[in-house]
DNA sequence: CTGTTAGCGCTTTCAA
DNA sequence: TTGAAAGCGCTAACAG
């Protein structure tokens, strides 16, 4: 027993010697590939306990074809909206045995496009795309060479499988929210014009007034990026606009982050003198002061639906999913119109 | 012009055929191992196009044995906190051309062990582990193969690179702070007890009192997690204590957001009443109401440092670093005492 | 500078 | 059930 412990660098073919056996029954034992009389098993469990063996990864892909990874292109690993998703997509890759290889497109259509490249030289068996901005024609020769899950987008040209939620849904149920309090002049802070989602979520916002017949204008809407920043700066646009408004709908809860900082600046009370909603409902929005109203958008479900949809996809079978329910969660930073 | 697009399933065998040299050509070539003709070079380069060539990694990592890639051990990939550091291992891992494969280990120390198995098996060229809990010798069998570098942690019988912030000076100097304005009462929320950091954050926060001559009194320190649910419970705590004090220093910045909460819900005024530091500088700390005062530990160099660490290590050079600094940043959730 | 020759460690027919 | 043999697509000596 002096012997130094056996790195785990041992090779199948090794395995197979001390076992006693071929090379092939070793593969079978441990793909599970065909039936292994119980002698060889033993004998071949005995030798990999030995020699602390462990399958090269690596090699099992080239001699498979396969990989047992999928790529995950996001557009910004460090964003508090995608973690949650992410964390879904991995818990769902690696219950399937599959290992998540992430990529950030950092917002950028050509970087997109490159790293899916990248992706698939990796020959990843499948790639999940968070809210991408890449063209069709560049996803096109990947999506024929394997399967492609969209995460919050739809393909025009394409029609890859997708998850979504229902954005305008929620966003009527925000903004009817505000409606029902007493609000009447109910400002708006847009997401990026050529954002998939925050469109939507514009729209649902009209459709609430609509409905209340509340007339829709222009000088009630002003636009952010999703940031804390410019939900800053839409505030401080809003403001100067001198149109009255008693709420305020963000299209994210970062936005409304930036915006309820911008409030304080000011003196501006939340949510005695404004009511405030956000959307997504991030984890930090239970702990902001006050607490946030927002629509919870169930981040995690939308990944771990995502992971399972390639795996599934990878492995032969079918898949589809209506969007994903929205809900509206009520918390501290809205009240009644004081009048 | 009337064939398919070609898809990217070429091999070098193909392109060496068609360019009419051998396929050592194509590989010098790709890899610039060495120098190609002029003649050949545009030959292989009008076939590559031609075929829309690119090499099979997989194909290429087992010949070479070498991966390309880096594994990233981190505890929770949807924490705020581990976040920016991702972004920063990202951008120096791809910057090498290498690709991070992320995988957490979710705070259970076998799980992590499991993990850095499974990295292994994949081959990767080395690893970073954040704030890992892995004991000592469930590292070593991989480190014996591989680099690995530290972050957030030191190991003790193992003697591996680590990146590392003076989490002390940086408690020192938030306590340091608040004692400057006159606090003397300064109630301490304190991380995890078996945490490295949340251990040197306590100690500089004794520094900054013993150096003061103020006593540090058990009961003005309330144990959290570093997570805001538990920042809340320990502000409700420390007021049961029955302890009277006027600042509060959070081990981190999610444990602040907790306290802060908690003194909104008994409508105790930040900073009017009660004084606030966090430690991290988390992104939302500028978005807080109010804007939190905070330690800014530079997380996103800290990545990039320890990205740029393991590629180093890998290519065969050297290296070492000095623990990275921390900075005060004075925002608005501390005021002087008032008397 | 270039081609030939062996593999890298595993899977997968094909026969037995 | 099992083994032999032939690769997966690329790199890396070794000659020339």
């Amino acid at each position: 027993m002096s012997d130094t412990l056996p790195d785990d660098t041992a090779t199948l073919g090794q395995v197979a010697r001390i076992a006693g056996v071929s090379p092939s029954t070793v593969s079978r034992y441990l793909n599970g590939s065909a039936r292994v009389s119980d002698a060889r098993r033993q004998a071949v469990e005995a030798a990999i306990a030995q020699l602390n063996y462990r399958p090269n990864m690596v090699a099992r892909s080239l001699a498979s074809g396969r990989t047992s990874t999928v790529g995950v292109l996001t557009q910004d690993i460090a964003s508090p909206f995608f973690n949650e998703a992410l964390r879904g997509v991995e818990d769902a890759l690696t219950e399937a045995r599959y290992a998540p290889l992430f990529v950030s497109g950092h917002w950028d259509s050509s970087e997109e496009a490159e790293r899916l490249a990248l992706l698939s030289a990796r020959r990843v068996d499948g790639v999940v795309m968070m809210h991408g901005h890449i063209r069709d024609e560049d996803i096109a020769p990947v999506a024929k060479r394997l399967p492609i899950v969209m995460v919050g987008r739809a393909t025009t040209t394409l029609d890859l499988p997708s998850i979504t939620i229902d954005n305008r849904l929620g966003a009527y149920k925000a903004t009817r929210h505000l409606i029902e309090l007493g609000h009447v002049d109910i400002a708006f802070i847009a997401g990026p014009a050529d954002h998939h989602d925050a469109l939507q979520r514009l729209l649902g916002y009209q459709d609430a007034l609509r409905e209340a017949g509340i007339e829709y204008r222009e000088a009630l809407v002003a636009r952010a990026d999703f940031e804390e920043a410019t939900g800053m700066l839409a505030i401080q646009q809003l403001i100067e606009s001198r149109q009255p408004f008693t709420a305020v709908f963000a299209a994210n809860d970062q936005s409304a982050y930036g915006a309820r900082l911008a409030l304080y600046r000011r003196g501006i009370r939340v949510p005695e003198d404004i009511s405030l909603v956000g959307f997504d409902d991030l984890p930090h929005s239970s702990y902001c002061v006050p607490p946030l109203t927002t629509v919870r958008q169930p981040a995690y479900e939308v990944g771990l639906q995502a992971g399972q949809a390639v795996v599934k996809l990878i492995e032969g079978e079918d898949f589809s999913l209506p969007p994903l329910a929205v809900e509206l969660v009520i918390r501290e930073s809205t009240l009644p119109r004081r009048r």
